[in-house]
Parts: structure tokens; C-alpha cells; sequence
DNA sequence: TTGTCTCCCTTTGGGAGACAA
DNA sequence: TTGTCTCCCAAAGGGAGACAA
């Protein structure tokens, strides 16, 4: 049993170096495919904007997300507001390296009284999250995780996203390549076959599947970059949460790391880093205006 | 494809509560397992004794283990001291749900510098970690993880851990039920047969190897409990570090959190929580005479 | 004593159209 | 239009002794 795309048939998983996480840094995920993976609800605030953080609703979102209870007392954190006022410095969107899920890295900065009088002109107000035209989504069926066969292409799907096939072929079929959000490729037959004719996607199918552990329910969804790139994003049903960091922080620290690392910034007025998790409770950064 | 152990060939997976995390709280790891996993290198001090605790050396080995490199700076903590002198209120013993790997959860509690005073008498030095007699740990080969067949138990370690083979029937074999660090049971088909005879696990061992993701280099071990039960335990070899909690707190707030929490229960003499991996380098919880 | 190989046969599961919702 | 089924055949894999380190 070989999980792994770089196994025979499925696309070439290229050599990673040791650490995955810094490898991603080097190289830009694709905002379109991000913004399609988080849906069309989430929008992230632009560079240089400014935003309330909420360090109290971050907390609990996280210790909602990794299923851990607090065993003994939060320290008080009294130069914390229960509200930042936050320029933010940079936003970087990343993909779990474990599920694809994606999220992204913040750094902001509290800004002093002085600066909050500054007078402050939102460069792009509320920029709404821009979802890409040339997609598709599709959520997961028996047939399309079962071990017997591949995967069924919704017909306008098939031939709004995927280059069009050579129909004086008999069957029509193609190659696919396409990236996940890690930049592993992916290689996929694409069929026009049956009775009726329909799209597939046949060999290098199910080594997708179980390679990322999808089941029915589960969504894949399909997008071209600028740089005429086959994408391929995933969202995960919602379902039993995985509890992550066991054995390595205990959840008291997890909180008070939270907490004491805004408490900090907020006090020096320094910049700190937040991960921001699109899929939890409605996350608590929002745009404002100075 | 079915990984996991409740498929008809494995053993019975019993049904999980939502949350694995918390059900694994009420039953109690099984002590000489845990210290066969952790190795005879590794003792855990006993509760009511003091212990040195260094947060800062804590800290570093917490980055090690997740790959993570700090973003920005960490605020000083003037009431941390490098070493704190604590008592130990509390351990108890756990094992990752993703890996099998074991480690410890500690509450500690800072000493005034009154209660440093006070006249001290441990209760029991350095307790070295009993090892138990009745076990056997193979690190696994090529061909006991290979798809083409079983694990070949050494002959000795069988015939001190197993039950004893019927010789009488052709070829002798039994069913061994084991259970993992969780309480998961798995079956196991344990038969004495080939040219020369030896002992080996066939049916159910593809499903555990598979399930546990193990691979040539890491050793399982079998130990029998006071109560008469099977237990079946994992070391794992040294690899690729994995990332652990990516999407969930970023670098500087785990690091800020693990200091934060001892500075705090360092400046109030309370109580406050630390995890315990016994593989990292080295760890700072040493024991010590008041 | 035990790790690896190879052989044999069972099981799994990709890939096709049939068929029905 | 597309989800599921079944059929067919190829590939994977378990379980056995052979053989050698």
C-alpha cells in the first residue's frame, strides 16, 4: 500500500527538503485557489489596513479547534484590552500540511493613542473576497470514493475547467496535471466514455483519495491561475475534530500564549503573529475605520 | 482501503467517544507500559517531590520538536528565573493519539522561598524507572513490514511472553489479543510453522502495521499486565520531525505561552501545567533535595 | 535462529457499460 | 445528467516453505 503520490501511477511528488514549512515560505500559494478553498464568506483584510483583534475570542476559538479544556487558572492580563486596534503588516495564506486546510499568518501591530488620532484613509474598504470565475467545486459522492472507479465530472464543469478534449479520438481522453496547495502535482486520465457519455476521471484518481484522506461529503474543487496552471483545492466536511497538538504544549500554555503574546504587543506596541483559521466561528478581525 | 483495526480481519476497534482526548483521561495508562515505550533511560519523579523545572530549556525543545522558528521577539520575563524549584502536585501518563508516542502531563507548583526553608525529606530518590521482566521489544525489518507476509517473533521472546503453543495440533497456533496504549484491541494470528520452525504473527499484522503507519526501524513491544492482558507498544525510530500544530498557534505564541505560564505561576506560587516528552533531548525536570 | 525470496492462490480494486433516479 | 451496480480482468498481497546469512 503506497499513500504517496510519487508511487508509479500518480503524478511526481517532488523531493522535499526537510522541512516542508520552510519551503512553503519560499514560494506564494495561489490567492485565487486559497480564497476558493475558504469559501466565499471569507476575505482578508488588506496589508496596511487597520483591524480589531480580538485576543480573548482567539483564544477560545483555538481551544475550541483542538478540543482541550483549561486545567488550571488563566493569569489576568491587565494591560489587555479586550479589543486591539491593529495596523496589520502582512498576511501570508498558507495550507495545513496535514489536512490542506487553509489558513493564514497575520502580523499586526497595536497602535498607540497617538497614532489612532492619525487621521487614516482605508486604502481599499472592505475589499470583498474576490472568488475566481473559472472554477469548479464539487462535493464528493459514494461513487466517487469508493475503490471501484474514479471520479465523475459534472458535464458544465468539465467543460468550463478542463482544456477541451480531442473529440476525433475514440474515446475522447486527456492527461491532466494538476497542483494541490502544496505545489505536489497531481496526474489524472481524463475520459469522455459510457452510455450516456460522460466526463471522468479514471487512473490517479483514488490515489488522490486516499493519499489525502478524502470521503464522501468531503469537496474538490478544480481552478485555473494566471499562469494557466491546473489547481486543485480541497474542503473538508465538517466532522469529529482531530485534537493536534497533544504531547507537545499543554493547553494552558496554548492560552496563555495567545493572550500573553497580545498582552505584550499591546503593552510595547510591538508586532505580533496570529494564525487566522477561516473555517472556525467567525473569526474577530474585522475592518474599521481609524 | 480500511485502516483502521475495526475491519472485519483486525481486531475490534470499540466505538470512541467525540472527543478520544477526554475518555483516555478517565481510564489509567497502563504504568509498565508506558515505561517500556519510554525506555529505561527515562524515570518520572514522584509526585510530592521537587523538581527542578527550567522553562527557557523547555521552551527550546518545544521549537526543536515542531519545527518552528520564532517570527519576532519574546518579551522578557523579569519574575522568571531560570530554574524554578517546584513541587510536583501531579503526573500523569499519556500516549499521542496520532503516533502511539508516550508522554507525561505535570503539574508543578513554584516553592516560596519559605517553603524552600522548610526542612525536606523525599520520599522515595530517584525512583529508577522499573522496567518490567515479562516483555520483548523488536525493532522491525524489511520483511515484517513488508506487505508480503507476517512478523517474525524471536523465538526466545515468544516463548517468554507468549502463551504457551498447543504442540499438540499441526501446525500449533493460537489467537493473541493485544491492546495499544488507547485500549484499541488487536488479533493476531500466531502460529509456529516453516522449515526450520519458528514463531510468527500472520492474519491482523499487515492491518496493525498499516494502521499505525510503521515502517522498518521501529520497534513494537509486547508486555503482559498484572491483569493478565496482552499490551502492545510502539518506538518509533528517530525521522523527519513532523510539523505539529501548523494552523493553530503560531511559533511565537507557543514559545510565549510555555514561558508566560511558568513566569506567572512563578510571581503567584500556583500551580501550572507542562507536557513531558520523555524522546526530546535531555529534559530539565531533574530531581533535587530541598 | 531468523531475514529475505519466491511461489501460489485469494482478495482487492481499477475501469468499462448497464441502468435508474 | 449523473450516481450506483455489476462484470471482468489485472494488480496487490497474505501465507506457505526454501534457502542462506
Amino acid at each position: 500500500m503506497n499513500l504517496s503520490p510519487s508511487a508509479a501511477a500518480g503524478g511526481g511528488l517532488p523531493d522535499q527538503p526537510a522541512s516542508p514549512e520552510v519551503s512553503e515560505e519560499h514560494k506564494c500559494l495561489n490567492s485565487e485557489l486559497w480564497h476558493a478553498c475558504a469559501g466565499p464568506l471569507v476575505s482578508l483584510p488588506a496589508v496596511g489596513s487597520r483591524v480589531l483583534y480580538f485576543p480573548q475570542g482567539h483564544s477560545e476559538q483555538v481551544s475550541a479547534s483542538t478540543n482541550k479544556e483549561m486545567e488550571s487558572q488563566i493569569p489576568n492580563y491587565p494591560n489587555l484590552p479586550a479589543q486591539l486596534i491593529c495596523q496589520l503588516h502582512n498576511v501570508t495564506m498558507h495550507a495545513d500540511a496535514e489536512t490542506d486546510e487553509v489558513y493564514a499568518q497575520m502580523t499586526l501591530q497595536p497602535l498607540s493613542p497617538q497614532e489612532l488620532k492619525d487621521p487614516f484613509l482605508p486604502a481599499e474598504l472592505g475589499n470583498a473576497s474576490k472568488q475566481p470565475t473559472n472554477y469548479f467545486c464539487k462535493t464528493l459522492t459514494a461513487s466517487d470514493t469508493s475503490t471501484h472507479g474514479g471520479f465523475s465530472v459534472p458535464r458544465r464543469a468539465a467543460e468550463k475547467v478542463f482544456p477541451p478534449l480531442d473529440f476525433t479520438q475514440q474515446p475522447p481522453a486527456q492527461e491532466l496535471m494538476a497542483k494541490d496547495l502544496h505545489g505536489n502535482e497531481w496526474k489524472f486520465r481524463h475520459i469522455f466514455r459510457g452510455q450516456p457519455k460522460r466526463h471522468l476521471l479514471t487512473t490517479g484518481w483514488s490515489i488522490f483519495i486516499s493519499a489525502k484522506r478524502l470521503v464522501a461529503g468531503d469537496s474538490v474543487l478544480f481552478i485555473w491561475n494566471d499562469n494557466n496552471q491546473l489547481l486543485l483545492g480541497i474542503r473538508r466536511a465538517n466532522r469529529s475534530q482531530t485534537v493536534m497538538p497533544s504531547s507537545v504544549l499543554s493547553s494552558d500554555s496554548m492560552h496563555i500564549g495567545l493572550l500573553a503574546a497580545a498582552a505584550h504587543a499591546a503593552s510595547t506596541n510591538s508586532r505580533f503573529t496570529i494564525f487566522y483559521n477561516p473555517k472556525s466561528k467567525p473569526f474577530r478581525v474585522c475592518h474599521t475605520i481609524g
